[in-house]
DNA sequence: GACACTAAGACAGAAACTGTCTCAATGTCA
DNA sequence: TGACATTGAGACAGTTTCTGTCTTAGTGTC
């Protein structure tokens, strides 16, 4: 890093993130290390600790965190100005499964306690998936249907975004956004009082 | 466990050396625990100490001898009864590059020098692997071409061979055999001295 | 019932990892 | 130029993990 002008730090982070990131896809979270770290970032190790104090716990809960905040900012971005029940829930759909089929790591980080040890998506944070992003969506709905049918169709919605992005239909793909209209008119509208649906 | 048979000690090593390979995929040979493979194996550890005296290093030298025998073996198996030089060098050929294509960590077997640590394909392992091909395939030439003869040509073959493998051509695939014969008689066979092509 | 074999896990020593620290090198800004 | 800020390199102790050996109990075979 001889010829290098100083970097910023925001460029640092950034490195030290996708070092993160690509480590985890290489070994897992249970193997990577602090130097693979700061190796593959390119980064020495009194930098990452000097950016990140607290160390690993710190890095990786911020790691988890600004994945969260992308997650959840792509996902407001993109349901923003839904003019129909219809609308808002198929956009909703058809950006939570991109994004999941983007980052192979974000749906352990949806599942995971802040400050649970990253490992294995388990059994057991799906049901916290399913609370995060019902109690994220479910306010979104509140110009179309009652509070009271929005929670029950959106954990449903949720539940069925889960069990496409873990075990894939070859027959429907959530990030496609024609087939996700039907499904919703088919499966899920109908549960709706207040929506008539129009083939 | 409780409901099977005795397993034969033949098995329990086979899942013992299928475990190694299933570790060494997902995790790399750096990463993997001596624990992982039992856990993996579905055996204890003193199972696999009492099968590999000398733990870790022995263990990984006997997945290391296994894979090399199988490469030749299979090697020997489709070369005899070659009638030409031709032939010979395209089931060389085709023979060692299914064999790369089809088990990742071969040519890494290949290149590591016994009681080395397992871990990247370096390029000083790339000189080995081009040493044990040719000592190997040379003699098989007697035949059909002076020895000295041989040796040039089939280093030339073990170098495309390895280079092919390491960065796959959109155009020519060495598993193939039609275009694999084609290339031999473009490249390899106009530099022997005793041989006629015909097209 | 003797025998062979294995799983489970305790154990000490070795190795690796973590987090903190110091110091020299480099770049910035006045 | 000199004060200041930031980084890389690596030493360091404490902790954790891993290794390889060993003992024990359980299971199936002859």
């Amino acid at each position: 890093m001889t010829s290098d002008t100083a970097a910023q730090p925001r460029d640092i982070e950034a490195a030290i993130f996708s070092a993160v990131d690509s480590c985890v896809t290489q070994w897992g979270w249970d193997k990577v290390t602090m130097d693979d770290i700061c190796v593959t970032a390119g980064v020495s190790r009194a930098t990452v600790y000097r950016l990140f104090p607290g160390g690993r716990d710190v890095l990786f809960e911020a790691v988890r965190l600004g994945k969260l905040e992308d997650f959840f900012t792509a996902m407001r971005a993109n349901v923003e100005g839904s003019e129909s029940l219809e609308d808002l829930l198929v956009r909703c759909i058809v950006v939570a499964s991109s994004e999941l089929q983007h980052d192979e790591h974000l749906a352990m980080m949806l599942a995971t306690v802040p400050g649970e040890t990253l490992g294995d998506l388990t059994v057991s944070g799906l049901g916290r998936i399913v609370r995060v992003a019902t109690a994220f969506i479910t306010p979104l709905t509140d110009e179309f249907i009652p509070a009271d049918e929005a929670a029950h169709i959106v954990e449903v919605m949720c539940r069925l975004v889960i069990s496409y992005y873990l075990s894939p239909s070859p027959t429907l793909d959530f990030a496609n956004e024609d087939a996700t209209r039907t499904f919703v008119r088919t499966f899920l509208l109908p549960n709706t009082s207040s929506v008539v649906v129009t083939q």
